[in-house]
DNA sequence: TTTCTCACA
DNA sequence: TGTGAGCA
């Protein structure tokens, strides 16, 4: 569980994260204001990447690779509270919580969309190139 | 030099 | 989204 703290404390410079996601500063501020990322200031106002930001850009990358929308990418990143929205739980003959499990399904449809064809491999990838990173340094 | 915000193509 | 301006 300490392993969130970690994540969360590494740093980047919005120079590395264009380097380690192939992305441009431009797309990775754009995805800020759409609050598809939150990442941290320093003194000077320069924004702060974690190892969560990095991999949440990876998979918003991957998202809109394949077409998906902001409105989309936020669906699927964001856990929108669990039990936020219980409010409209359909109560049929077969159970009582349809909508949550609607919900729920589609959720992990749409990360494994996200994740087909790279289970492992593109992770792998990206732990690769950010080791070589701060490893070569120069 | 790099990043930031803002505005326009 | 890209690009350029003007700052810090």
């Amino acid at each position: 569980m300490s392993d969130e703290i970690r994540r969360n404390m590494a740093l980047f410079s919005i120079g590395s994260v264009m380097k380690l996601t192939d992305l441009t500063a431009r797309q990775i501020r754009y995805y800020e204001q759409h609050e598809l990322i939150v990442p941290a200031r320093t003194d000077g106002n320069q924004r702060l990447f974690s190892f969560n930001d990095v991999e949440r850009l990876l998979q918003i990358k991957a998202l809109i690779e394949k077409g998906v929308n902001i409105a989309g990418i936020k669906q699927v990143l964001n856990p929108v509270s669990k039990d936020s929205e219980d409010a409209t739980v359909i109560t049929d003959q077969s159970g009582v919580k349809r909508k949550e499990l609607d919900d729920a399904q589609l959720h992990k449809m749409l990360k494994r969309e996200l994740l087909t064809g790279n289970r492992r491999g593109k992770v792998s990838l990206i732990q690769g190139e950010l080791s070589r990173f701060l490893n070569h340094k120069s």
